[in-house]
DNA sequence: TTGAGGCTTCCAACGATGGGAAGGTCAAGA
DNA sequence: TCTTGACCTTCCCATCGTTGGAAGCCTCAA
């Protein structure tokens, strides 16, 4: 099976397998006379892995921990379940970042009137950033708050 | 203010601030005598409007939009509310492809032991990948039935 | 035989940021 | 005045995952 046709079977595009053996995730692929790669079912299964590793947001330094773990049959459920454990903290953390964000802005856009007139709460907002954005827990002062009252 | 002084002011590093100068997001900086980049309170405004305006999330080619607006006196607030409201649905948008990440992960981890033994499936669950990753919304069907009932 | 399309490698770009090297400048202290 | 350390300058490189393109070779079918 050419890289191709193991894309199309893997969902994985060609491009990607190219990468993925030049930084080793995945070995050498099997050679052709004339020099195409050459790809087994096992080869697919191992891309397929790989893409819904992916899909669940693994970065490709955690699908090779957990090719390591796939591979090796006395492996231990442990080591899996804290990468993917790890990875979900991580997610959740970033959802947290990211909820906060929309809802300051959520914030700001319902008492913009987004209409032709100049005057905008969120250029407000953003044109009074304070120094403390680090510490952040106290809310900043703005003129959000003329419309919040 | 020399770039140092004009970083710590802002909360923009020096290295961002010669990025933002080369890329166009801001005008060259005026220069001293012996080509030190020279920084005015308005500038440090400025920065400070990008800082406050990437700590939101929005990229450097939103805050360009916003920054034209800020300067613009005639300008409407419908068109900073549209792109505050674009860039929420954006936020939520990944978000919620987060959040599926770690439902799904979620679920499969607390089916995993954890312990010594190599049974996993998580493992199980990634290794049964199958075509319709695409459509997605009828549930896949993978060794983690098991543990749910 | 020719053409289409697939394969190969190599190079470059994205976005935002950090690191570092090589060399010039400034300000304070001896 | 000289030294020293902290700062500035430009330039290049790396990150991470992915995509794009160019130039050239291979394969299959008409």
């Amino acid at each position: 099976m050419n890289i191709g046709e193991a894309a199309r079977a893997s969902g994985v595009s060609a491009k990607m397998i190219r990468y993925y053996e030049q930084t080793g995730l995945i070995p050498p692929a099997d050679r052709t006379a004339s020099g195409y790669r050459d790809y087994s079912g096992t080869d697919v299964h191992m891309l397929r892995f790989i893409r819904r590793a992916r899909d669940l947001g693994f970065s490709v330094a955690e699908i090779d921990e957990l090719l390591g773990l796939w591979r090796d049959r006395s492996r231990q459920s442990a080591d899996v379940k804290r990468i993917a454990l790890a990875h979900i903290e991580d997610l959740r953390r970033k959802i947290g970042e990211m909820e906060q964000m929309a809802d300051t802005l959520q914030t700001l856009a319902s008492c913009c009137s987004g209409d032709n007139r100049p005057d905008c709460p969120i250029l407000a907002d953003l044109e009074s950033a304070n120094d403390d954005a680090d510490q952040e827990p106290k809310r900043r002062r703005g003129a959000i708050d003329n419309c919040l009252q």
